[in-house]
DNA sequence: ATAATAATATAAAACGTTTCAGAAAAGAGA
DNA sequence: TCTCTTTTCTGAAACGTTTTATATTATTAT
């Protein structure tokens, strides 16, 4: 049996409300019996339950985190930023991975729900967002991180992929290429469809023609981006530059590549969203899209501490984050 | 506020006895009365508080998870094992980062004792095991994981670093190297210790001598294996072949060779502890000790879940996992 | 019809805290 | 000394469940 209050209580002889007030040092205790009280606690090797705790004030410090993956880089560096600021404020993470499927993440939530975390921070799977309403509705604290849903007004912290994405192909055609493959991501996950987005603007924005062949859709997994690149290349006329849309399927294609003994970027120019620490130590070193990832992390778990500590609700803010282009080699120099 | 079980109770008519016992099915309530409860607990929109339920159960379904890092994608890889398995068996974990900093490691437990975890995975920083055993005489089911501590009997699932380690210098060795330059980590840490250790044993049952000026402490992080790798180059007679002893370090140690335009292997053979998603995709592939960083999670995880399903205290079990030689093309062919 | 048994329902205690209203004690002002 | 105020302390309720012992009702056997 652990230790309690009221075997402080009984050993010192006082009520537990004075131990109570005595170990959260609240005034009201005399300080004599405060020291005794607290060299009693000390002496037993007390340690508060913090379960009974929150069930009284309604606090549990700890925030619900559901992600599609801690495998994915992505996601750990992210993970990492939302620890950091949650630990620095005395909150815990509880860490859920859906692997994008809706039920799992439907399940999550309601068990983070039944635990009462005191907020939500949630990399959604799901395109509509019905299932977050009701969150909304029990005014449950809950910030939407890397992806927004449709028709839900509520926090966010994302990253301007359409930008990125432009940006991206923009670099690919000043750099003279007029053929570009794209492998992008499931349109029912946001940043899949920003990040095509952005390729057609760009393309748009140079009057250069939009060519389904080639763009093709992955999953977001290596698997995807490695047998999209294949089939890019074996186009009658290949594209003569490449841009993946995730961190997964560019190492995808970067296998793909590798194995075909494709030459980049003397004979396809590669570009990534995503930045990866490996990038710099590939064979040509990555060009990229650098996500601030881990600033994603800590701004979300910013907003969302914030938000959880604010008395009245505020205005829904939502936080967007530039990515930036890194250019090393993998395209090859202006031409 | 939201609903419990009082509520239901009031509208269905019945004792919050017996809604307990119809939301639970348990026997000893009728067929009809427990459909008028799930009933109205359905219109309702109950959702149960768990938090409630753990005070007086006992259980919270709740696991620690000790870790240094969550961005080292090592142990990325073995949460992931630990959380599917959790998650099969209806438990949430609370991820930890300690950045191999002792007080925050003491921290974190008190909390997660406080939190009343049903059990705890470590991945300890600590070298001596003072604050872990208050944890074994309060009888929390507790598994140790990649580093065991000293002095102190309790569940635990490591590598085998010791041969993993020889097994990698030997493959230097056979290749005919006799230079064989180390980086490895703090003596603190068990795997730091282990390495080493399987390097020079290795060394030893091939009768060469072991040189001193070969042997290079690092810090585990990537910076510490980039520099530490520069002194070696500095030598007059600079090894043939190097061992990096992790993950983080061979990414540093990869760099520094590539900066100084350095060979592999023609000038230099480089052999990683710890394989990484991306070191088939190097130039040149890197060959590396290969971990089972997954099974070690799930391993650790379904080790901790029998324990602390158990009713009475079982023997102590220390799992074991091989590591093998994964050959690519780092250290050249055999000569 | 009566006793014995089984099935169903409930009141109340418990889990370990916090918190509020009020009691007791101490101090201050006259 | 007496009243008034302040300080220190406590009893009891509350948080939302589960669980045990007991009461009530229904069912069966005789």
């Amino acid at each position: 049996m652990a230790i309690t209050i009221k075997d402080i209580a009984r050993v010192a002889g006082v009520s537990i409300a004075t131990v109570s007030t005595a170990l959260n040092d609240r005034s009201g205790v005399g300080a004599d019996t405060k020291l005794r009280v607290l060299a009693v606690a000390e002496k037993l090797g007390y340690e508060p339950n913090i379960l009974a705790r929150s069930l009284v004030t309604k606090k549990t410090h700890t925030i619900g985190l559901i992600i599609s993956d801690i495998s994915n880089p992505f996601f750990t560096r992210v993970v990492r930023g939302i620890e950091d600021v949650a630990n620095e404020n005395g909150f815990n993470l509880i860490l859920c991975n859906t692997d994008e499927e809706g039920q799992k993440e439907k399940a999550y939530l309601r068990i983070l729900q039944g635990k009462q975390v005191d907020g939500l921070i949630i990399i959604s799977t799901e395109k509509n967002s019905n299932h977050i309403k009701s969150l909304v509705e029990n005014n449950i604290p809950l910030v939407l991180l890397d992806r927004k849903l449709e028709g839900l007004q509520v926090d966010s912290v994302v990253v301007d992929n359409v930008e990125g994405s432009r940006k991206a192909t923009s670099h690919l055609i000043k750099l003279g290429h007029r053929k570009i493959g794209i492998i992008h991501g499931p349109e029912t996950i946001m940043t899949g469809r920003d990040r095509l987005e952005g390729y057609k603007r760009a393309l748009r924005e140079h009057n250069l023609p939009l060519e389904s062949k080639y763009i093709k859709e992955g999953n977001f997994k290596q698997e995807g981006g490695y047998s999209r690149t294949l089939e890019l290349l074996e186009l009658k006329n290949p594209p003569s530059a490449l841009f993946v849309t995730n961190n997964l399927m560019t190492m995808g294609a970067f296998k793909a590549l590798k194995e075909e003994r494709i030459r980049v970027p003397e004979e396809i120019a590669l570009i990534g969203f995503d930045d990866m620490e490996w990038a710099s130590l590939a064979s040509p070193p990555l060009t990229a899209v650098s996500q601030p990832t881990y600033r994603l992390g800590t701004s979300a778990a910013n907003l969302l501490l914030s938000r959880i500590k604010a008395p009245a609700p505020q205005e829904v803010q939502e936080v967007v984050l530039e990515p930036k282009l890194v250019i090393r080699e993998s395209c090859g120099e202006k031409r």
